[in-house]
DNA sequence: TAGATTGTTAATCGATTAACAATC
DNA sequence: TAGATTGTTAATCGATTAACAATC
């Protein structure tokens, strides 16, 4: 009903931020609100509020404002965070483990239903209730149970082949943690990326840029 | 000399990745690449690669391209990952404990000089060859340890506090991985956000969204 | 020189903000 | 009803793309 216009990256990148703000009003108990107060709280420009709503129909009320709780439910539809895709982790390492142990997958759309390595020492240890599996089991794993994505947490080098593996079995959705680039090299796949290193550079210049807008004025 | 403009977000974000291809070419012994080419290797139109190395001056040379090495050194100080700015990192569970170990905060203008929790099983022990402190130690380290910046590895009810006393310290840079809004709440703060909840939503949507595009198809 | 490719301006496209009529 | 606030159109702003003169 509300995916028949097509949603720009910018709303949908807006829309957990949305989400996380009205999951925390309606936890205070917060019954409806305003674009403006919402604006406050949120950052956003309430015209940018009311536009970014109104692309998934019209949940609000002239001269009330929204019901907190139907909106919230709303844009989890919305973020489709109701389904259970099948998620396989690959890699084990810190990253992988932080990922494994640190995400609530359940409550964004997915499940956790098996995690890969390559490394003996780790092979058959689990994290949570999940059993690393071998890699080499991957095809086998993934034949036997219907798998919808795949998390990289593997260094670079190992995603390539990896990745073909999986685009083979018809995994063609990931949550990309390495530095390899995937949408690159296949062009009918779904990556969401987190490229923390970015990140890290992205902060490091914000910082330079601070200190010389600084340095700028004492000179 | 490259920081007299005001350079826009987008362009800034690219910045990581042009870094990121550019090592790559320099490693394969690349000398020099034209817009068009990189074009091709990064998805980004030659057009916009041009105009985005112009913000910081002339790199290129007509007829020839762009020099890989200079290229690649120049965004590296235009991103500042040769200053050196001490980081700490607050809160040393799985996703802090991956952060450690898994980043090279020295190649990215950072270096971790200090991590703390408030668990006693985990304080004296340490990670990589960093001591975990008490988190009651904050003061104290901090004023003897000169601190640029702070790493939130920490749930999100936790933040406030601490970052209440880190500003009062002096300490406004902030690689924030807890799903708190640290931004909302000061003003004259720089922080880097990493929302790993709402990436892992993003990647629900798109995914739902491919999904209900062609559950359209077949209606 | 001729060919190639940048630097840079102009044109287009898209996203954000402002404004206000519709309406609860 | 009057006040408030949405839904939505129009205006602005900014980013991307196209084009081409400058120049190596």
């Amino acid at each position: 009903m509300y995916r028949n216009k097509n949603i720009s990256a910018p709303v949908i990148k807006r829309l957990p931020r949305y989400y996380r703000f009205l999951g925390e009003l309606q936890a205070n108990g917060v019954k409806r609100i305003s674009s403006r107060e919402l604006s406050d709280k949120m950052g956003f420009t309430a015209s940018q509020i009311r536009q970014d709503l109104n692309c998934f129909g019209g949940f609000g009320q002239q001269g009330y404002g929204y019901p907190v709780e139907n909106l919230y439910n709303e844009i989890g539809n919305i973020l489709g965070i109701n389904n259970t895709y099948n998620a396989i982790l690959i890699g084990a390492g810190n990253l992988g483990k932080a990922v494994a142990m640190h995400m609530s997958f359940e409550k964004r759309g997915f499940r956790l239903i098996g995690i890969f390595d390559n490394d003996p020492a780790k092979i058959g240890t689990g994290i949570r209730d999940i059993r690393i599996s071998d890699l080499d089991d991957l095809e086998e794993f993934c034949t036997n149970n219907k798998t919808d994505a795949a998390v990289f947490c593997v260094p670079k080098g190992a995603v390539q082949r990896i990745a073909d593996r999986l685009y083979k079995l018809g995994i063609k959705n990931f949550w990309n943690f390495s530095h390899y680039d995937l949408s690159v090299h296949y062009d009918d796949i779904i990556v969401e990326n987190v490229h923390l290193n970015d990140s890290l550079m992205i902060l490091c210049y914000k910082i330079s840029e601070a200190n010389s807008i600084l340095d700028d004025t004492t000179a």
